[in-house]
DNA sequence: TAGCTGACGAAAA
DNA sequence: TTTTTCGCCAGCT
């Protein structure tokens, strides 16, 4: 399954993200360890903000950091959008945290593990 | 060209 | 236990 990681790195990450189920949300460590990149967590969210260059829609609000904090909002198009949208999906959000985000985490290298 | 920044995370102190 | 530092590597100045 080598063939997956000869795919380039950010693209792999926004496949991973698009996978996430609706009113379920992910971390950038659980994408970059899925991907075998564990210490790239940042590079995760570097592909979040190179993101928009591609035309793939992205759902980047379901992705948060280890803390479910909603780190990336800043980089929406409103900060508050990204809340919103996970509101909207069930997924309750506090004071930019994400509520039951142990409950709601989805991790790739478990549903996807192979 | 070289250096700094950055949507993070984990280890060390 | 909490706080600080380092690493990851691509993009931008």
């Amino acid at each position: 399954m080598k063939s997956r990681i000869d795919t380039d790195f950010f693209y792999m990450v926004y496949e991973v993200v698009r996978l996430v189920p609706y009113g379920r949300v992910t971390t950038y460590g659980a994408i970059a360890n899925y991907l075998g990149t564990k210490g790239s967590s940042r590079m995760v969210g570097w592909a979040m903000n190179s993101s928009h260059s591609h035309h793939s829609p992205v759902p980047a609000h379901r992705v948060v950091n280890r803390e479910g904090l909603l780190t990336g909002k800043n980089h929406f198009h409103t900060p508050m959008m990204m809340q919103e949208l996970l509101e909207n999906e069930g997924v309750r959000v506090k004071n930019d945290k994400v509520i039951n985000f142990k409950q709601l985490f989805w991790d790739p290298n478990l549903e996807l593990k192979m």
